[in-house]
DNA sequence: GTGGTATTCAACCCCAAGGTTGAAAATGTG
DNA sequence: CACATTTTCAACCTTGGGGTTGAATACCAC
């Protein structure tokens, strides 16, 4: 479970101590795992592990150079989030408005109300109309 | 590990059913349990759990209707994953404008580079100046 | 080559996450 | 009241995540 890209992403950065080494790449610059792992109580090992998950996710790369491997924040990543978050935000503005513009018209009229099938709060189950295919 | 808000944000967005279930949510309107759980091969109760892991994020809130309790998306949440990408993509890309800035004089006057200590790519460790707390 | 430094690999705990089944709770309906 | 419907609660199983320690690897410095 959970081997897609926006999942690896996500769950990524549900780890604080994660979020925290992103932040202070995005404002620090490149940092080798040494002096990541610094400022934390645990082990370098268990850093280096979070290193790979963040690198998995695509979150971050490692260059190479000598016994060091420099972290390289891959701001590119960001794009798919903001992408993924700012769709579904969209929509669910979107639908709220036509809410709004339907409760209007039925304070207005009290009649049908236009075309779109909104909310249906606590009316029939509808029961069939559901779309599928998790996010792309 | 992992009570803050934001962790528990992403935590929940990094299960792609939880993810379609926010997608179904944002472009379909509020829905029942029952509703939610049908496209799915898995039992009720594992879709309930789900929706509980979505409403501790405050991803979503539930309704009291007879003995239905209708789902409805809080789309305010994406505001705080936007706030904290943003910042981060920023800080991200400033920095990565002051390093262009940095190379560009270097070139340029082939002399001590302004102030910003930027990148310090395989140079001498630095070791002092990493900055703390986790995203707030 | 010997030694020190930086990082990863491997084996191992511990616990929370996602799933299951079965029963209980809450509420409309005959 | 008896019953069906919708949802949650509780107990349980299995897997994976984050942590540890100890050894292996890769590289520079002497």
């Amino acid at each position: 479970m959970s081997d897609d890209r926006l999942s690896r992403v996500f769950a990524a950065l549900a780890d604080p101590t994660r979020r925290d080494i992103v932040a202070r790449l995005a404002d620090g610059g490149d940092a080798t795992v040494g002096e990541l792992a610094e400022p934390y109580a645990v082990s370098v090992q268990a850093v280096s592990k979070h290193l790979k998950v963040l690198e998995d996710a695509g979150l971050v790369s490692r260059r190479k150079d000598a016994q060091r491997r420099p972290v390289h924040l891959e701001a590119d990543v960001f794009d798919l989030m903001t992408k993924w978050i700012e769709r579904y935000r969209r929509e669910a503005e979107d639908r709220f408005r036509r809410l709004d513009a339907v409760l209007e018209s039925l304070d207005d009229e009290r009649g049908d109300p236009l075309d779109a099938p909104v909310g249906d709060q606590a009316a029939r189950p509808a029961g069939a109309s559901r779309t599928e295919e998790a996010a792309s």
